[in-house]
RNA sequence: GGCGCUAUCGUCUAACGGUUAGGACGGAGCCCUCUCAAGGCUUAAAUACGGGUUCGAUUCCCGUUAGCGCUACCA
């Protein structure tokens, strides 16, 4: 039974390369019919917090994938513990007595690597015991096997064989001196636990496999599969981080800002893992069909952010074009929180504005002037059309003001009209539609005339070019 | 410092010894057009460097350089 889980930690936001993580373990489980679990990895009770937990479930919500299983770690420390006895009853692992060492110890250590407190391995069991029960402190720490030292070695998934020297390993820290599980040993027990046969994570777990390979040893337990992900990183070639890069690594900010889930989905796959033929578009379900760790890169990818920008313009690319291929009414109903406006004025304005947004936040922006009662100040200038001036915009508005009334307020009667008043007037057709675009819209750049202002409705449209048509009159007298 | 991983256009990537090194985003240009979009077409842009192996290396090996990760009683 293939088994797979993801493992966020409540200390920050859900950030994207957590995200993505989560989406191809999720993807490689549906492929395969396994099952996916998510578990809260808060065994750092000084980081750990609430909002970084909402966040996290915020985030994973909002996706929309789904898990079968879920656990807390905290509520499973008796089987760390339990494990963490297990291995000392073995004697694969000893407790050291050392105190605790401050910041500054730590540096005087480097220039040689650190592999264990010399003398507390070999402690007898009797002194330890001792010490022990007479409430010493210490640190539960794995007695790697070395002298002589031996390779461990493990063929990861996507970056293939992998052998590490035991001689390069430290004695890692399995228990704190307050008796509560590490990293290390939390997760490794409860991988064992919860009979995880594929663990997928971020490489920047790579090399503490293989200290997770010699706590599975001592807990008598299968290997799962190790596939390990290249990491997601800023421009700048660091790892993503919310501490360095802020909001913009958070999936939240993503959904705030108008993605649409499958499309953030489809973005994150396509950093670091590719179909191996030019689909960028793909819908779930060929994801799922699709999804390989041959597919998987080796290298970091970069997302491609900046200050001004935070979104990657592939991400917002993806996004647009799921946004063109969305129905009318679906993409309507996905406006109306950021449109704030009944669903009716919605539904009739989504059609102008769907290929001219990219974010649904970009609504707002494009489509503002439907909404509003009164248009925001404009340059009367504005309604000056191209090669002419202001006296040929208020010749245009004022004749516009004269036919509209008795026109039916549909496209093929509204162009009709407009253009046949334009030869009347000896305009370009385009002369006669910008002055009132303009009018109307309350600038140049706008969807098209005739839907726009069918739309707006008549009464409205006609208030809005007598408007420009003042404005024109006031400025002519100033000059 | 030690150990490990990685290295193709600005970015995401394809090419698993033989291609004019392909696609996408972004950029530039043209077309379409009532503006803006959308769409179509065209275009600039890459194998980090140095050695091997081979008839032939983006591809295999070694070295250099660079980046990243781990090196915690963080995860």
């Amino acid at each position: 039974m293939l088994r797979v889980r993801f493992a966020p930690s409540p200390t920050g936001f859900l950030h994207i390369g957590s995200a993505r993580t989560f989406i191809f373990n999720w993807l490689y489980a549906r492929r395969h019919g396994g099952t996916v679990i998510l578990r809260i990895d808060d065994t750092d009770i000084e980081r750990n917090t609430q909002v970084a937990l909402d966040s996290i479930f915020d985030g994973l919500n909002w996706l929309d994938l789904g898990w079968d299983e879920q656990y807390r770690q905290s509520e499973r420390l008796a089987l760390h513990k339990e494990a963490a006895e297990s291995i000392l009853r073995k004697g694969r692992a000893y407790r050291d007595f050392t105190p605790a060492q401050s910041a500054e110890e730590e540096k005087s250590r480097e220039g040689g690597p650190w592999l264990c407190n010399a003398g507390m391995r070999e402690i007898s069991r009797e002194e330890s015991d001792r010490r022990a029960a007479a409430g010493e402190p210490f640190v539960l720490r794995y007695r790697v096997p070395r002298e002589p030292a031996h390779d461990i070695r493990f063929r990861d998934g996507v970056y293939g064989e992998q052998v590490k020297s035991t001689a390069d390993i430290e004695d890692f820290a399995l228990l704190r001196s307050d008796g509560s599980p590490t990293y290390h040993l939390a997760s490794c027990a409860d991988d064992a636990d919860l009979r995880i046969s594929h663990i997928i994570r971020g490489q920047d777990h790579l090399t503490n496999t293989f200290k997770h390979i010699l706590i599975f040893e001592a807990l008598g337990i299968d290997l799962p599969v190790f596939a390990h992900l290249p990491l997601l990183v800023a421009p700048d070639g660091t790892k993503l981080s919310k501490r360095r890069h802020g909001p913009v690594v958070s999936v939240t900010t993503y959904r705030d800002a108008g993605f649409l889930p499958e499309a953030f989905i489809n973005f994150l796959c396509l950093l670091g893992w590719s179909p191996k033929d030019d689909r960028e578009k793909m819908s779930r379900e060929e994801l799922i069909a699709t999804f390989s760790f041959e597919g998987i890169n080796k290298s970091n990818a970069v997302v491609n952010f900046t200050e001004e920008d935070p979104f990657d313009p592939k991400a917002v690319w993806l996004n647009s074009q799921y946004i063109y291929a969305m129905p009318v009414e679906e993409l309507a109903g996905k406006l109306a929180p950021f449109l704030r406006a009944e669903p009716r004025k919605v539904l009739a304005v989504t059609p102008l504005i769907q290929e001219r947004i990219k974010l649904l936040k970009d609504a707002e922006s494009v489509a503002d002037f439907f909404l509003v009662a009164q248009l925001p100040p404009y340059d009367p200038a504005e309604l000056i059309p191209q090669k002419g001036d202001s006296a040929m915009a208020l010749r245009v508005l004022e004749r516009a003001l004269e036919i509209l009334p008795s026109v039916e307020f549909n496209h093929a009667a509204l162009e009709e009209a407009l253009r046949s008043a334009a030869g009347a007037l000896g305009v370009k057709a385009g002369q006669m539609f910008q002055p009132i675009r303009v009018a109307v819209c309350g600038r140049k750049n706008a969807p098209p005339l005739f839907e726009t202002m069918a739309v707006l409705g008549k009464e409205l449209c006609l208030q809005r070019i007598e408007q420009a048509v003042q404005k024109l009159q006031t400025t002519v007298t100033a000059n």
